[in-house]
DNA sequence: TGCTATTTTGGGCATCCGACCAAGTCGAAC
DNA sequence: GTTCGACTTGGTCGGATGCCCAAAATAGCA
């Protein structure tokens, strides 16, 4: 039905710029994207990439930054419907199951991270997302009742991505084997009882 | 005094040109680190690059993981001075503290572990660095009774490497930070009794 | 039906790339 | 003193790079 007019066409292919973009971050490399591949892969001519975009630097920048928005708003309404620490992680370890250290998500992240280390402007974008993620973790782990949710939160994100980058390296660790590991983190607040206390590591597969 | 006889120049040429590659796989990325960067950080001719090497690829690999053998080799000496959890988690956060996930030393672990992602042998090379690292890091977690020494190691190996590549975008969260979080992780085995068990976070400064 | 703005094309620019090689230098062993 | 092997030089090769631009195609508006 979509009489493709010709705007929406534009807009159209600088989406698919952004998107291929990020999967060849992640196959080839940050700094390994060129003009050309971005080109070929999208099926458009090489000349369209700097005319949607100012360099290719600009394009894998909003490309990383759009991708990692669109992913971390989408996670948290996990934590929504988890109550206690114990099916929070629970969840948590579900989702980081959903990657395995090489699919494309997990190493657009790790990329963009290192990326940051050398554009002053992506840092800024990007430490502002995780921050938002990681005080939206710190809520939720504030409102089970588990101590020092900000220190907390930092500490359980960070760990997220290095297990991500560990697993990538050597395979064989799964959410299970974390699960008792992190769990022992969420401790409850002194003085507040915690909801679903994990004693010994007995859980039933 | 010394006369350097042409083959001992010549090992001395080749050890510069790992040295180099290491602070410029930090410096501007693995794929980025060029034959004529290299040649120019080190002071020889571009050709010189390729006598020494076969391939701009090799050497990278090369110097990334002499350099993580060289720094884990000497870092397990950390925990042999530990006997209980706490003591080696002070010891392991100090030297936590000395790099800001900024410093060659942190990104060039973090960019060897993506590369790696790109080459298989590179993997096969790296994986069994890190796991000899996490199996040190597993006995010392045994002798100090800690519960599941082997599980514990990983994560706690990957949340450090996650703390270090957080810490570039969002400084701030330093060792004292980060210690009672991890502390929370090194839980006594069951039965056994935890020689310094921090039950609140009242650690002073 | 023109007019105008937007999108698209294909090619061109200067520069850099990894890898290779013939020729030259040097020191050590004979 | 000569020979030999390891080391070094400077240059070349085909190809890829980012970015730019004049011209062509397209579609909304008058």
């Amino acid at each position: 039905m979509a009489r493709p007019t010709t705007a929406e066409r534009g807009r159209e292919v600088r989406r698919k710029l952004l998107d291929v973009a990020c999967r060849l971050i992640a196959e080839r490399g940050w700094t390994a994207v060129s003009t050309r591949m971005l080109a070929d892969r999208a099926g458009v001519t090489p000349g369209l990439v700097h005319y949607h975009f100012s360099s290719v630097q600009a394009l894998l920048s909003e490309a990383a930054t759009g991708a990692m928005r669109d992913y971390l708003a989408q996670a948290p309404g996990l934590f929504d419907r988890a109550d206690s620490p114990r099916r929070g992680l629970e969840l948590l370890l579900g989702e980081l199951d959903r990657h395995t250290g090489l699919d494309p998500q997990s190493l657009l992240f790790i990329e963009a991270y290192l990326a940051a280390t050398r554009d002053d402007a992506l840092r800024g974008e990007i430490s502002a997302v995780v921050a938002e993620f990681r005080s939206r973790v710190a809520d939720w782990l504030g409102r089970c009742g588990v101590a020092d949710p900000d220190g907390t939160a930092a500490v359980l994100a960070a760990a997220i991505d290095g297990v991500l980058m560990h697993r990538a390296l050597s395979p064989g660790m799964s959410g299970a084997d974390v699960a008792p590991v992190l769990g022992r983190i969420l401790a409850p607040a002194a003085g507040e009882r915690g909801p679903h206390e994990t004693e010994g590591t007995g859980d039933p597969a």
